[in-house]
DNA sequence: CCGGAATTTTCCTGGGCCAG
DNA sequence: CTGGCCCAGGAAAATTCCGG
């Protein structure tokens, strides 16, 4: 049995399509017992509102496509939370791509939206993405806001944080607490993020006149066992490491692991600082300090963003960004 | 009988029109 | 006026058509 259209529902009550179609949408005059007898054969044919047809009608679309390069990552799920929240308030619907920082996947991804009509897509863009594709797509009227990931913001709306603040916050807790020596664990090298946040952290150690060490920068990817291994590795050439800032929390989760596993205390011996505030970093023994970058935040401003400009918003390209805030907790003593 | 061309179907909307 | 219908219109798949 086929479904119901809104054919049959005008044919079973004796109407036309568009009276129907009125009713529905609360448009039109209608008369009280006319939309009585519509909504009774609605529910009696079990007719479901065909919103795709009705974009298609409007030439417009409520679908907005969302590439992460991490799902996993409870930053990104902070994230995806607010933009899905936000969208959901505005009867829009999420297309959700999980593209693992992989250009192909992610230009698919894209491909698939135009073809579904999707209406804009909010992109964390893989690290090698080619900005000219992304533009030319924009520029046939397909808008794109990225978010998080800082590249290319004067050809794109941006949403996202300040990490060279974020590390200075960082750094400068750590220096105000009298560490020396203080390590930089995370990030792959090719990022333009971790860029940023260490240009952060040197920015501060030379404000303090504290010399840089580069055996103090280690790279990761982002994992508790990544982190862990690569803090093991650092503590045991470089015992004299005081404090460790981890590019993200789930890095710092592995850093703490590995404290303990060398038989040292977070908090004590050695202090540590996260990055993204993700909710479990309240509740690691101890607490993790952390920066917070207010990712529902920057979920919800990119979800504002991409609606208004599906609704022919042209003004010029704008970045929101949103500042880092330091939040002090047990790991640094 | 084939392959490409033309038409219909699928869904819904809304301006304009018409009959009480 | 009021209440309701006609019909075009939009993209692509499904179907029909038609000349060779």
């Amino acid at each position: 049995m086929a479904k119901a259209t809104i054919a049959d529902v005008a044919k079973y009550c004796g109407v036309s399509t568009a009276t129907v179609s009125m009713v529905l949408t609360n448009k039109g005059r209608i008369s009280a017992t006319t939309r009585e007898r519509v909504l009774e054969a609605v529910k009696e044919l079990g007719y479901v509102y065909n919103q795709a047809a009705a974009n298609l009608r409007h030439k417009r679309s409520n679908l907005v496509g969302l590439v992460t390069p991490d799902i996993t990552n409870p930053f990104f799920s902070e994230m995806i939370a607010g933009l899905s929240d936000y969208l959901e308030e505005q009867d829009s619907l999420l297309f959700l791509a999980n593209a693992e920082e992989s250009v192909e996947r992610q230009s698919k991804f894209i491909d698939s939206l135009l073809s579904q009509n999707a209406g804009g897509v909010v992109m964390c863009p893989a690290m090698e993405t080619n900005l000219d594709f992304l533009e030319t797509v924009q520029s046939r009227g397909f808008p794109i806001v990225l978010a998080v990931r800082p590249i290319g913001e004067d050809r794109f709306d941006f949403v996202g944080t300040n990490n060279f603040m974020g590390l200075q916050l960082a750094t400068e807790h750590l220096i105000k607490k009298g560490h020396k020596h203080i390590a930089f664990v995370g990030g792959v090298e090719i990022s333009k993020t971790r860029s940023h946040r260490l240009g952060g952290y040197m920015s501060k150690l030379m404000e303090h006149g504290i010399p840089f060490n580069e055996r103090y920068i280690r790279s990761c990817s982002a994992s508790r066992s990544e982190g862990a291994k690569v803090t093991r590795e650092l503590l045991v050439q470089h015992p004299e490491i005081t404090a460790i800032i981890a590019y993200q929390d789930i890095v710092a989760f592995g850093v703490m692991r590995a404290i303990k596993d060398l038989g040292k205390t977070v908090g004590k011996d050695i202090a540590v600082v996260g990055f993204d505030d993700v909710a479990e970093s309240a509740d690691t023994n101890p607490a993790l300090t952390s920066i917070s970058v207010s990712a529902r935040e920057i979920g919800r401003a990119a979800g504002e963003i991409i609606l208004s400009r599906m609704e022919g918003d042209k003004q010029p390209y704008k970045s929101v960004v949103f500042p880092p805030r330091l939040v002090v907790r047990r790991s640094c003593g």
